[in-house]
DNA sequence: CATTTTATAGACAGACTTGTCTGTTCAGGG
DNA sequence: CCCTGAACAGACAAGTCTGTCTATAAAATG
């Protein structure tokens, strides 16, 4: 098939792990093989393990770059808004736009530790740790106006259950394929933001 | 090893299937070969090809045995309460015993629909169908009181929201491993119930 | 220009995959 | 008692997988 990825105009790290991104995600880690990710990235074989001892520490690779991305992204994402309100729709937002793009596949990190079962791996404890940084920036980022008017174990309570809600409607949106769920959770997360909560009248912003 | 999974006390197909239900439940449907599932059931080859044609063929049968089971159960132990804070308080506690349990894995229907891309699968197309059954019974058995006190689109969008917070602190139940996401979505489930609740009645647009 | 690094193609090893096939053993029913 | 059907063991086919190795070519660097 000779699929070569962006042929030669980056270097072969860049390709790879740009050809994993793609296959990783799409097909997940065991359905997508190493011959496939050489072959479409065009780099040969020993080119690939001078660069990467193993396929897991590609997928950590990779990981690692869409981690960064990600962060970047979210944050860059919510701190366009003042309010709690908009800051929410906006971590959101991202995933209205990915369920409309063809072949949706939910969240690649959620999915990637689905395929290692044994907790103790690197791959597992990347996205625990990756989890715990979306949840902080919920904390710091979304929710804080709170902080100061709330019990702190109320805080994190409620810093929990709008990102258990968050996850959910992804995982959810994957299975059925539409984007219900992300409305219905997006809608749900404003609703659970304690006292006044008037339908309208934002006073802020 | 021959680690036989309970001898030659029950028939070959519910050996083999008793078996596969481990199995692919801790470790996968990729990571688990056919050869560790006859070996780990004391069912020779030739023996499980007559009675499943494929690898895929078994984990149909596995999962619609696992949903059998997990709907009676799921009913039974709602039905058990008259309130619908102790219903929803049901569904939980199933979760919130697993947890408890060495390796815990998460939604086995859920991880299985990872491993699977092609959304015309027959194993996505059975996930979603579960998924649905489980959303019915979330109307029917655990929130219909509010059924008639709410406007249609309201209540599905309850329906749809605490499923969403469900299958949210499952995911991240499995991702870091403790139960917090369990008991916080519980509770904001309750929360999320209209009328009376905490505060005020909000008419809720 | 020479040397060193880096990438190339592709053969190869060895283990593993699903699935087929042959032949044996054994229990139940006529 | 014999015969049929089901389960058994295990070799085998054909292909996959990850990872190693050799040998050549290109590019970068002194």
């Amino acid at each position: 098939m000779m699929t070569r990825d962006s042929s030669s105009v980056s270097r072969p790290r860049e390709r790879i792990i740009e050809t994993a991104s793609r296959l990783f995600f799409r097909q997940g880690y065991c359905s997508t093989g190493i011959n496939q990710i050489i072959s479409e990235s065009g780099v040969a074989k020993a080119s690939f393990y001078t660069h990467f001892p193993s396929k897991e520490d590609l997928v950590i690779a990779w990981l690692k770059q869409r981690e960064e991305r990600w962060i970047h992204e979210l944050k860059e994402r919510v701190d366009q808004h003042q309010s709690t309100d908009k800051r929410i729709a906006a971590i959101y937002s991202i995933w209205y736009e990915q369920i409309r793009e063809e072949g949706y596949r939910g969240c690649g990190f959620i999915n990637m530790a689905g395929e290692f079962s044994n907790e103790e791996s690197p791959v597992r404890a990347f996205v625990r740790d990756h989890k715990n940084r979306v949840r902080e920036i919920i904390a710091e980022h979304v929710l804080d106006e709170y902080r100061a008017v709330m019990k702190p174990g109320d805080f994190d309570e409620l810093v929990n259950t709008i990102y258990s809600l968050f996850d959910g409607a992804i995982v959810q949106a994957q299975n059925f394929m539409q984007d219900w769920p992300i409305k219905a959770a997006l809608k749900a997360s404003i609703h659970l933001l304690p006292h006044d909560r008037g339908e309208m009248a934002s006073p802020h912003e």
